[in-house]
DNA sequence: GTCTATAACGAGATAGAC
DNA sequence: GTCTATCTCGTTATAGAC
C-alpha cells in the first residue's frame, strides 16, 4: 500500500508538472491572458475534465506559474547571496541584481507574468506573497549583513516620510535603520526598472552595452542604499 | 463641395476618435492581448468590416492607441516641465516625475500598454519611436537646463562604460557630458520601475504612503543625474 | 478512493453564405 | 449588412475504469 501510494503519489507529481509545463510554454506564445484550461489538455491528450483533478480552475493554475515564478527568481537570487557570502557588501549586491537580470533574461515570459501588466480578470491571492518576497529577503540580508559588518553610510530622509520610514523598517526589518530601508525600497523597484525596460525593448536604439550598462547601473543602486 | 470635403473629413475624424475610445474601453476590461475589432464594431453598432476602412487591422489600432498613450503621457510631461521653467533644476525634475505618475495613475491601462508585458503577436513599429522618446526629451531638457544653468555635479563613470557613454551621448545629447546622459538614462529607467510596482501592485503592504515616498525616490534619482 | 472520459451548459468568437 | 452554422472557452454533472 506504500508503495501503490507513493505509485499514485508520483504520477500525480509527474502529471501536474507536465500542466504546468505545458501551460508556461502557452505562456510563451499566446501571454497570460490567453492561458487555456482547454488547449494545455488538448496539447497533453487529455480532457479538459480532466485537467480538473489538478487545478480546481483557470485562476489556481495561472496562481500555481506565478509562485514557481517567483520561487524560480528567488531561489536564483539567493544562490547569487550565498555564492558571495564572503565578498564586500557592494559585490554582493550587484551579484545579486546580476542574477535578478539573468533570470529574466532566460526566463522572458514568466518575467511578464510576475512583473509586467496585471493579467485583465485575475487578482493574485495571498499565497503568493511568501514566494514574492524571496528577492526582497536577499537584499535585505545583504544590507543587514553590511550593517553588522563594515556598517552603512549614512542616508539622508526627506521630512515627512518619517513615520512611513519607521512603519516599513518595523515591517520589513527592525534591525536596520529607517533610512536605509527606506531606500531598500525604492532600489528594489528601480532595479525592475532597469530590467523591464530591458526586457521589454524600451532599451532597442538606445542602450547598447546593456550588459556593462547594467552593472553601472546597480553599482549606483548598491550606493543609495549605503553599502560600499 | 469643399464644404462636403469638409464634413466628411470632419465625420471621419470623429468615427475614428469613436473607434480609439471605444477600443481603449476593451483595453480596460479585456487587455491589449484579446483587443478585437469585431468587439469594437459590435459595440459602435458598427460592421467590423466598415472598421477596416479606418484601421487596416488590428495591430495597426494597437499602434494608434500606443501613439496616443505615448503622446498623451509626453504632453503631461512637457506641461510640468513648462510650468516649473523658472524653477531649480532638481524641483523641476521632481515636478515631471511626479506628472509621469499621475498620468499613469489615472490612464493605468494605457499605461500597461506602453510600459507592461509585450503584447504577444505584436510588434510595435517604427511609427510609435518619436512619440516614445517624447518623456526622455523632457528629462533631457531639465538636464541640458541645468548644465548651461548652475551646472551639474560630477558623476564617477565605471571604467569598461565609456565608449558605451560617448555612444549614447552622441546619440542622445551631444551637449552634456557622456557620464550625465548615462546617469539619465538609467535613471529614467529607475523612474518607470517605481511607478509600475506602485501600479501594478508591487507596493501593496510593503508602501502605504505612496506619494511621499515617490516624491523622496525621485529626488534621490534627480541626485544621481548631478541636478542640485 | 483516484482518476479519466463523455456530455452538456451558456457564453463568446469566427467564417461564410446569402 | 445580416444570419447562421460552427468553433472556442470555463466549468459542471455523471458514469465507469483502475
Amino acid at each position: 500500500m506504500s508503495t501503490a501510494q507513493g505509485a499514485r503519489a508520483r504520477a500525480r507529481k509527474e502529471v501536474t508538472a507536465a500542466i504546468k509545463e505545458e501551460a508556461r510554454r502557452q505562456l510563451a506564445k499566446e501571454g497570460a491572458a490567453k492561458l487555456s484550461l482547454r488547449a494545455v489538455a488538448r496539447e497533453l491528450g487529455m480532457v479538459s475534465s480532466a485537467l480538473y483533478r489538478y487545478f480546481p480552475s483557470r485562476d489556481e493554475l495561472l496562481t500555481a506559474l506565478i509562485i514557481d515564478a517567483y520561487d524560480s527568481l528567488g531561489e536564483a537570487a539567493e544562490r547569487a547571496r550565498d555564492a558571495t557570502a564572503d565578498a564586500a557588501p557592494v559585490a554582493r549586491w550587484t551579484a545579486v541584481c546580476e542574477a535578478v537580470r539573468g533570470w529574466a533574461l532566460t526566463h522572458p515570459h514568466e518575467y511578464a507574468l510576475i512583473y509586467g501588466s496585471p493579467v485583465p480578470g485575475y487578482a493574485a491571492p495571498q499565497t503568493t506573497v511568501p514566494a514574492a518576497a524571496r528577492v526582497g529577503l536577499v537584499f535585505i540580508g545583504i544590507v543587514r549583513d553590511a550593517h553588522e559588518g563594515s556598517g552603512l553610510a549614512g542616508l539622508s530622509l526627506a521630512a515627512g516620510l518619517h513615520a512611513e520610514a519607521e512603519r516599513m523598517a518595523a515591517d520589513l526589518a527592525p534591525e536596520l535603520p529607517a533610512e536605509a530601508i527606506t531606500a531598500l525600497v525604492a532600489a528594489w523597484a528601480q532595479l525592475f526598472g532597469l530590467v523591464s525596460f530591458e526586457l521589454f525593448g524600451q532599451f532597442n536604439k538606445v542602450v547598447e552595452d546593456r550588459e556593462t550598462f547594467f552593472r553601472h547601473a546597480v553599482t549606483g543602486l548598491a550606493r543609495t542604499v549605503g553599502l560600499r
